[in-house]
Order: structure tokens, then sequence, then C-alpha cells
RNA sequence: GCCCUCGUAGCUCAGUGGAUAGAGCACCGGCCUCCGGAGCCGGGUGCGCAGGUUCAAGUCCUGCCGAGGGCGCCA
């Protein structure tokens, strides 16, 4: 059992003894902010003191020297502190006996909790339409896509990845239209795509002067580009679906039809609408227009459809950019009628990228490479730049800064840390320092603040990619990496490992917990998908 | 007009309803006899405004102000 558990019967136990029962899963130990308020907290008495009618501080008093008169394993001591926390002092080893779980469950095991339980979920992200390069904009939450199905698959769940292909409709015609018209020699029309890139399509294309032929080559030329970028990034879809095979395999007009009979549909203007209303989106929509073309809606909902009911994914994962936001409502909607509950359709919406130089725009021309940016700093870099805060945030990018910060970019901070374990260890292994097997070795001389710093982080792991995996937010995780790599860095400055005069059995002791250390960020990054590099 | 997201230090951002709100960058000082100085140590009164809920609010609710995004028979 480990301290938290302990801790937290032994808060039960006392409790009951004092007449009061309380369920074991409310009480709530955390991890103080202060190190001078212990290694636990537990606001219990707080909780109580309302319902019991009593003063906190007294309550919290009386507990305090029930545990202290029967203390848990390891705990030195507990206090009551401000208005009536609980704060609970344990000793070192519950650290050393956590930096042995740490190593024995290594890298495939430690803080692995099955918290999907094999649930079938699926990611869809990035999902540019194949209109130009992916782009700073566009492109920008790929890493958190892709990290995201990272820390959920350590968590348990079954996690496809999913590009949806936005291969018909008007801007393949008018993407069309815009190679034709270089072709000829022209510029393409206003609304079209100016980017140089349509050019060189059109030097490329051999087919005839049919703009969906010529749409559809452009299309997939594009798409080989986008898929050469992610893979730089490291990110690997399992599926590229395609708009156009959901259009033209029929499951457009079957959707449409299951919607009519279970009497959500009508016409009217000679355009076939659903009505959304009913299920709370703020007007009905149409699905069919009069020209007889479906709409992106249509295929939308056909195409979640098949997600939920034909490949049986039993929670989807949406990742859209804000300016995409408005289809949510109907998107849900559509979901409901269908009789999917819409409570399996989770939608995380990314808040806009821009440029100093103003919003991004694949038609206007206005927008940074994907791989121009990885060129200047990185596939590393690049990713990390994009998982150090919450999707919630707008960002402007500006690029200059960004590569003028790339050297101090905090993905060297993180990488650094690595390579000097993997230093130690090469010198470790030069020098022919005898090495020897945990059990052997006498943790307990582990007892310097900044080891203590390191082993207290370390031990927050699995909570930390709890937190990243159900708040699905990658970016808990990258603030850990960094905590552990600045206490690392901290350790590695003052705690010579195998410096003069360190004992040898320090040294053992100091071995252990760097390969705790290497675990912890190999961990860490991994699920970030930043490489663990052992040389800089 | 209605809807969504966000306002935290000069800048970029953390902050599961808890205790004295923290990091990085920039700026100013220190620190190399040891395993990599891409490092370490020190220097800091800032939660947009006003109410409310709560023992406790940066965090939850309401309104206002400000920024971005949406509200198509576009995709």
């Amino acid at each position: 059992m480990n301290a938290a558990d302990a801790l937290a019967e032994s808060i039960v136990n006392e409790l009951r003894a004092l007449g009061i029962d309380v369920a074991l899963r409310d009480v709530h130990l955390e991890r103080p902010a202060r190190k001078e308020h212990g290694d636990f907290s537990t606001n219990i008495a707080l909780v109580l003191s309302k319902s019991l009618g009593r003063n906190p501080r007294e309550l919290a008093g009386e507990l305090a020297a029930s545990i202290n008169a029967r203390p848990p394993r390891n705990l030195e001591v507990a206090q009551v502190a401000g208005p009536g926390f609980l704060n609970f002092r344990l000793r070192p080893a519950w650290l050393h006996e956590a930096l042995g779980e740490i190593v024995t469950a290594a890298e495939s095991s430690y803080a692995a909790p099955d918290l999907g339980h094999g649930e079938r979920t699926q990611i869809e992200f990035v999902s540019a339409n194949p209109t130009g390069p992916v782009h700073v904009g566009n492109g920008w939450f790929g890493a958190y896509g892709d990290a995201l199905a990272r820390i959920m698959t350590r968590t348990g769940w079954s996690v496809s990845r999913e590009y949806y292909v936005n291969d018909t409709g008007g801007q393949i015609r008018l993407l069309g239209e815009s190679v034709l018209a270089r072709r000829r020699g022209e510029v393409p029309p206003e609304q079209g795509y100016q980017g140089e890139y349509v050019g060189e399509i059109a030097a490329q294309y051999e087919g005839s002067d049919d703009v969906v032929e010529a749409g559809r080559f452009a299309a997939e030329q594009i798409l080989a580009n986008i898929r050469a970028t992610m893979e730089r990034l490291g990110i690997h879809f399992d599926e590229w679906y395609s708009q156009a095979f959901i259009e033209e395999s029929g499951r457009v007009a079957a959707t449409i039809e299951e919607l009519r009979s279970r009497g959500h549909i009508y016409d009217e203007g000679g355009a076939v609408w659903f009505r959304a209303t009913t299920f709370g989106d703020s007007r009905d929509r149409v699905l069919v227009k009069s020209n007889g073309d479906a709409t992106y809606l249509a295929g939308d909902l056909a195409y979640h459809r098949n997600k939920f009911v034909e490949r049986g994914f039993h929670r989807v994962i949406d990742v859209f950019g804000a300016d995409t936001h408005g289809q949510v409502a109907s998107l849900r909607a559509g979901m409901e009628a269908l009789g999917i509950d819409p409570s399996r359709l989770e939608v995380r919406i990314g808040q806009m990228i821009s440029l100093v130089s103003g919003r991004m725009s694949k038609r206007s021309g206005n927008y940074v490479r994907l791989d121009t940016l990885i060129d200047e700093i990185g596939p590393d870099a690049t990713r990390l730049l994009s998982l150090l805060s919450s999707i919630d945030q707008a960002t402007t990018l500006d690029l200059d800064i960004v590569k003028e910060r790339s050297a101090e970019n905090p993905v060297f901070y993180v990488q650094y840390a690595h390579a000097r374990i993997a230093s130690i260890k090469k010198v470790a292994f030069e020098r022919a320092v005898d090495t020897r097997p945990i059990e052997a070795v006498d943790l307990g001389l582990l007892e310097h603040e900044r080891e203590l710093d390191v082993l207290r982080t370390l031990v927050d792991l699995p909570r930390v990619v709890e937190e990243a995996a159900v708040d699905r937010a990658p970016y808990k995780l990258t603030n850990w990496v960094r905590r552990l790599a600045g206490d690392f860095h901290s350790f590695y400055h003052d705690c010579y490992v195998m410096g003069e005069g360190v004992a040898p059995d320090l040294t053992q002791a100091r071995l252990w917990l760097v390969e705790a250390a290497r675990i912890g960020l190999s961990i860490g990054l991994d699920l970030l998908g930043v490489n663990a590099p052992d040389e800089m």
C-alpha cells in the first residue's frame, strides 16, 4: 500500500473512533504547494465542521492526536495548520520506497493507471482542408492531438488517430479553378487560392479542364505533402477518412433517410431541412441544397454516424479550431436526432493562432508553413512550443521571436537534463563503477533536500498523467516534465554522483535516483512525443 | 443583437474551491579542482471592474468592460 492510501485509511479509522463516519473516497489528500506544509494535507476537518457543527481546528486537533497516537507507516507527525488543515509530514523512507517502485515498474508500467478500460476512442485532429499546405495555424493542434492520444493510450483507452479529408465540395472546385487558371498562365479567381504551390501543381497537372478533376488532383498532391509534414513531427494517423467517400458511398443519403424516418426532416424552398431546433440548435439547417448538393453538415452527420454506428467507437474526441466551433451545436443536434448519445461526442475547441501580420489564410497566401517552422527550430521544439499551454489560450506567433528564442526553448532545458543523465551513466561505465542491484543499496542515504525534491516530483507523475488524460490537457504533463528537469539540474549541481569524497554507498544510491529520474523524463517526453536524446 | 473561449508580473504562460498566487523570458548580481555552464544560486505586492455563493474565490454564479472566434442553400 502506498503512503497516501495508508494515510487515508488511517484518517477514516480514527474518525470512526471519534464517532464520525466518513467514506474513504470523501477523504481528499493533496500534495501541498508549500513544503513547510508537509508531504500531504487534507481539508477533511474543514469539510466536516459545518455538518457536525464543530470548530474545524478543534476537530482537526482531535483527529491529529488520534493519528499521532497510532501513526500509519512512515508518518512522522500530523499537525493542525491554518483554518483547520491537517498536514502530514512523512519520513523520507516513504520516498525511498517510492523510488524502488518507480525503478521496478520502469517505463512500461510506472504512472500507467487503467482509467479507460479499453474504451474504443477516436481522436480526430488537424483535418486541415487539402487546399493548401498545413500551416502553423491549422496544424498547431497536431501535437496536442497526438500527445493526447499517447496519454490516453497509456491510461488504458484504445485510441485511434483520425484525419478527416475534406476532399469534396465547392472548395475543391475552387482549387481546381485556381489550378486551371495557373495552367493557362492566368491569375486564379479572386476568391481562389493564390499561394505559389498552386502554380507548382498546375505545372504537374496533365488532366482535362474539368474543375473537379483538377481539384482532386491538386488535393491529392497537397494531402501527400501534409502527410509528410505530420510525419516530420512524428504524428501518424491511423486513418485518413475521405469526405468524398462518405458521399459517394451513399452514406449521406442513408443518413438523411434515417433522419426522415425519425421525423426530423422537412422540405422547403426546394431544399431538405433538418429540424435542428428540436435538439437545441439555434436554427434549422439545410442538408440538401436546392441545387441537389449535400451541405457540409450533411456529410459531417453521415461521417459521425459512421464513426459511432458503423465503426463502433464508443467515444469520439474532435479537436476543432475556434473558427469552426459554430458547427458543434448542429452536429450534436444531429447525433441526438440519430439516436446517438451526444455525450459520447467530445469537442475540444482550440483557440486561434495568428501571426503578428494578421490572420492566416490559405486563400490570401498569408501564412507560415508548418514545414518552415520545423526547418527553423526543429520538430521537438515545434511540438513543445504548442504543448506549453492550454489549447484554450489564443496565441499570436512572432516568428522572429520564436526563432530568436529557440536556443532557449524549454525543450533544450528538458532534453539537456536527459543528456546529463546519459552522461552520468556513460561516465559510470567508463570508470567501471560497480553497480549493485537496488535491493543491495541503502537508499536511506538519500537525505539531501535536492535528492528528496527529485523524488517528490517523481511520485507526482501518476497523478499528473491521470489529470492530463482526464482533463485532455497534455500541457499539464509539459509542466511536470519541466519541473522534473529543474529538480534534476539542481540535484546535479549540488550532489555529485561519483565526485571526490562521495562515499561508494552514496554513489550507489544516487545512481538509482538518477535512473528513476531517467525513467520519469523518458515517460514524460515520450507522452509529449518529444525525443529524449543521450547527447545534444 | 445572440452564442463560445479568454483577461494573472514588462513579455509568454502555470495555478484539482484552500494556507504567504508561481515559472520561463528579459534585466541586474554571484557560481566552473569533480559527472556536459544549453546549467546552478539570489534579486518580484500582479489576479480587467462590480456584485453574489462559500468556513474559504484567481478558480464557481450574475452583470459590465476589453480581446479573439462563431451565428450561410460556404466548407
